[in-house]
DNA sequence: TATTGTTATACTCTATAACTATA
DNA sequence: TATAGTTATAGAGTATAACAATA
């Protein structure tokens, strides 16, 4: 095959990939949450941040850095910048000089109250070609893969690679 | 509410969340892709653009870049850096000197075989929790999502904020 | 004029390594 | 010693704006 072709589309890696289908919805659904959001939004991973400290009110910035899946430095600049907006505090914990406790301010409790209501909308646009019981399906079907062991050695590798959580 | 809560999980932003499920299994599926691949693999974007030029031989940059959905100059960096490899060839076209004729050279055809049979494995991993039907039926409903309207102006307001389509 | 590719530049997000303070 | 947070630095990936060559 002289055309630098590499044969039929036996060897198209988008074809039959449910890794493919998983990273085209996913790249579909944040357009359409940030046209939602608007271009003032703080991001998909500020959100995650913010509605997991609202959850977990008094977490410290390591635990959170955790559950997002981002080392501790980028946690630190993501507190940063939610603080500079005034959303969120660093409040002194008695027992432990070390660490902070994380918690809303009265503006961050709004906030997250108006993103809510946006994200609403954002989920109702993403699932509207699903009928309720295709979109529970779905969610449950994606929690499986979720849960789906990762190889041998997968964080290290992964380690340099990774992604936020957001919504 | 003195200690900083939102209240109860209402607010939390992945209770129930079609968008949230998406993007926490889509980052699974980075891990799991990431430590099936190793360490010396190019990225997802760049797989991709392989996979596409080996399926669509003679694509110029700009169609490609379209079908990536990143800009003409992001592409030029995906090509060079391919080119660099060894895996790509830009060839010149006779009718138009403006473009090129993008092509894989036989070591991009042995490259794009072996990413073929690691991402086998790779597709094997992150559907061992599902049986075929479930796996089946997961890229359809992922396909009903991945066509839902995006809202007016989105792709304006989303352009800051794209990225790329990967495995 | 419109299209293709390129360069220059900047921004966002993430990481690792080394450090301080505290436990 | 171990833990929490921080700073400094770097890398990957993306974008916009401006430009040259060609159609």
């Amino acid at each position: 095959m002289s055309d630098g072709g590499a044969g039929p589309a036996e060897l198209d890696l988008r074809q039959d990939s449910l890794g493919y289908a998983i990273k085209r919805a996913q790249v579909r659904t944040y357009e359409v949450l940030f046209a939602t959001l608007g271009p003032d939004a703080i991001s998909p991973a500020r959100m995650t941040a913010l509605s997991i400290i609202g959850a977990q009110p008094g977490i410290n910035q390591s635990a959170l850095a955790e559950q997002l899946r981002v080392t501790r430095p980028s946690m630190v600049k993501v507190i940063d910048s939610l603080e500079g907006l005034g959303l969120v505090e660093r409040r002194a914990i008695p027992g432990d000089r070390r660490s902070y406790s994380l918690a809303l301010t009265e503006q961050g409790r709004r906030e997250l109250r108006d993103m809510h209501e946006k994200t609403r909308q954002y989920e109702a646009r993403i699932a509207e070609r699903l009928t309720a019981q295709e979109r529970a399906l779905l969610i449950s079907l994606l929690e499986k893969v979720a849960v789906s062991a990762v190889p041998p050695s997968a964080p290290e590798l992964a380690a340099g690679k990774a992604e936020d959580q957001g919504p």
